[in-house]
Order: structure tokens, then C-alpha cells, then sequence
DNA sequence: CCGACAATACCGCATTTGCATGATTTTTTA
DNA sequence: TAAAAAATCATGCAAATGCGGTATTGTCGG
């Protein structure tokens, strides 16, 4: 416990900000060096003393958590930032690791799994609580659904919608099989009835498996 | 601990297996009901049995442990999977996540965390080991050399950028917005400028961040 | 052997798109 | 407030694309 975990801690309520202050700051090896109730105040104070973890609640007033971790990941690359909320809703999920968090736990963890997480996300781990980690996990899972449409495409077609969706054109893609331009542009209007679309980008968007 | 938790192994190394099993069976609301050395043996006699969890580990002679995952998983939906495995690399993570697995863990975890992530993945949580969950984070990061791309477009051009990633045409988009479809083409011009690519899809592709 | 299908290829037409040039108005920003 | 950037609209051309019909060849399964 040498050097102990430099912490920070957004959030707008009063009670829970103490709170979370006290923990981290009682604990054996941590020290809670600031606390702020808005996005705003964090990202005018942060830059300059940029910690080790911040824990940023996401429902703030005015610019919330998740834009504020935009801004500071730019700012300090060096500070490791945990979501911390309520509730574990889908979009803000994803939202929260785009914008460059590594951690998002919920508030009702424990105290202990609070300080773990802590520890854990600043010797480059990223602790989710189990309930987030399943959404993050779900969304790698291949649908079953979706696959049928691809499967009736001739491996000929495929062929061809896969360099489509590089972006090369009818030519470049005749070219690129020696055959006529002609013959491609009927491979892929056959493509078109196939997947019921009218158009490249909505036969790619399906190829690539995003509507 | 009125039912307990019941659970398969698959570990071609005895040591480990034996290990894992003993392990598993002395916990009090654990019960393991099967071991196995290959994949092959599992796809033989899981099926029936259907467990609650299977661990998995990946790297088996024969069959791998992420294709015995995409097999099981067709037929046993309810069972849950944990790949165990020596260790992190990138690629067999998100395999495995794609192939339906919902944790990750590396062997070196020690047997308490162990038989903690066995309660949370049957509870509905996806434990995974800190390292791995951070690559799986770290895989939604949007790529720090890549936004200021997005970023020189103006709010408008990402508008339009958007609904033709949706497969609307430049008249289309023109009518959703109110404008001429004259000034949606001179967008898009200037779209490809600023990107520097020549055509719709290329512009989509590096709009969805795939290129 | 024959029908179904895939792959190849051509012609033709109307529309969409990529690219160039130019201009006006509003908004932002320095 | 003056300069820069963004949003709006127009005209025109050549190429790419969407859509329709037609035809030949080869392969495969019943």
C-alpha cells in the first residue's frame, strides 16, 4: 500500500456522495482527493490533478456521466473511469464503453465489491457487475434468426456482395472475378430479390448483418 | 441451497479435471454431475443430462471447446457456459462470446472466485476475469484516430450521413428533411471530401466505423 | 434423361449518382 | 463587426445503377 489509489467521485446527490466519499477514503490503501456534483465542475477541476479513478454516476443534471467521460478521456487517457448507476439500462451500457469507461457497476453492489472494482479497474482490470456483463456478452451472441437470409445467397453472390460491401463498383468487382460487368450487375440485381431490398447499402446493411 | 447447482466438465488434462470436479462437488450447492475429456465425449452424452453449467475449457485435442460450445448450445439453450482456459488471447474471446458462451475465465483465477463465478453465471450474470473484460471494453472504445473523421462533419452532414446508412436515397432524404433534393447532393459532396471517399458506401462504411 | 438452378452474357431504358461550377442566405466565430 | 463556415438552391454532363427481358452453358439430383 505504498502509494495509495488516487480516487474522484461525480455525483449529485448529497448523501451518496459522502458516502462513497467516507468508503473510499476510510479504506486502507485508497485516498478520495476530490469530489464534484456536476459534470461540469468535474471537467473544469479534473485536467488538473487527473487521478487515478474517477467513479461518475451517469444521471447528473445538466451534461451527464456519459458525455462528461468523453470529454475527460481526452483530457486525462491516463484516468481510469467507472460508471456507477441505478439502473442497468441497455443503450447507456454501451453508450458508457464507447465513450471510453472501463468499468460499470451498479450502486446497489456492496461496499466490498465497491473497493475491489476500484482496485481491480486500476491494476487493468474492468469489473462489471455481472447483470451489465451479460448485456455486454448477449450482444456478441451470432442471432439466430438473422442467418437464413444470407444462406440463400450462391456462394457466387456472397462472393460478390462481400466486395460490394468494400465499396467497389460493379466494374471493380468484374475486374476483380473476370467477368463482364454485365454478369455481376445480374448477380446482384438477383441479390436484390433475394433479399428483398433495392439498393447496395440495404443489401449490405443486411450482409452485414445491421438494419 | 435446496436444489444445488449442477454442472459438467470438460478438461482434457486430469490433473485439472479432477481438480476442478473435487472442487466443485465439496462446495456446498454445487454438484458435478459429469466430466469429460473431449469435446466429442461432451456432444455424446451432455444432451441428455443437460446441466446447469458447463466448464469449458478451449484448448482440447480434437474439436475445440468454442465449436463444442456453438454445437451444445443448439441443443441445450438453457445450459449455461464458462470457458476456463490458460489464456487471454484476443481472438478466442470474442469467438467463445459469439458462440454462446456467457463467462470467461482464466484458470489461474483462485477457487473461491471460482465458485463465485459458477453462482453468478447461473443466476443470469457473465462473470469474466478482469483482463478479459477489459478487452471486451476495450473493444467498444471508439479509436482515437478514427473520430476526428466523423468530427470535421457538421451536424447536418451527419444527418444526412445517417439516413443514408440507412439505405434512403438522396431524394428520399431530401423529402424527410424539407429540403431540395439539389442541396442533399451538394451534402453529400461535400461529405466525400471531407472523408475522402467516392461513393455512398464507402462513406457509410467509415460512418458505421468499419472499414 | 430432364428439370431446376447457378453462372455466364447481352441489350435497353429510366433513374440515381459522382463530379464540376456557381451563387445566396444564415449562422458561427474570431 | 467582419470573416469563416454552414446550409440552401440551381444547371449540366457522364458514369453508375436499378429494373426488365432473353439466352447459353454446365452441374446436380431425382
Amino acid at each position: 500500500m505504498n502509494t495509495p489509489i488516487t480516487v474522484a467521485i461525480v455525483e449529485d446527490k448529497e448523501l451518496i456522495r459522502q458516502s462513497l466519499a467516507i468508503l473510499v477514503d476510510g479504506a486502507d490503501g485508497f485516498a478520495c482527493q476530490a469530489t464534484f456534483e456536476t459534470a461540469e465542475a468535474a471537467l473544469d477541476h479534473l485536467p488538473g490533478q487527473c487521478v487515478d479513478v474517477v467513479l461518475m454516476d451517469i444521471d447528473l443534471p445538466g451534461m451527464n456521466g456519459i458525455d462528461c467521460v468523453r470529454h475527460l478521456k481526452q483530457l486525462c487517457p491516463a484516468t481510469q473511469f467507472m460508471m456507477c448507476t441505478m439502473y442497468d439500462e441497455d443503450e447507456t451500457v454501451f453508450e458508457a464503453l464507447k465513450a471510453g469507461a472501463n468499468a460499470y457497476i451498479l450502486k446497489r453492489s456492496p461496499p466490498h465489491k465497491l473497493l475491489e472494482a476500484i482496485t481491480e479497474l486500476h491494476e487493468g482490470g474492468s469489473p462489471m457487475s455481472s447483470t451489465i456483463a451479460r448485456k455486454i456478452a448477449s450482444s456478441f451472441h451470432i442471432s439466430p434468426t438473422a442467418p437464413n437470409e444470407l444462406d440463400i445467397l450462391t456462394p457466387r453472390e456472397r462472393e460478390i456482395l462481400d466486395r460490394l460491401s468494400k465499396g467497389h463498383s460493379h466494374k471493380e468487382v468484374a475486374a476483380e472475378l473476370f467477368v463482364s460487368p454485365t454478369t455481376v450487375r445480374k448477380h446482384i440485381f438477383n441479390i436484390y430479390e433475394k433479399l428483398q431490398v433495392h439498393s447496395k447499402i440495404e443489401a449490405v446493411n443486411k450482409y452485414l448483418g445491421r438494419k
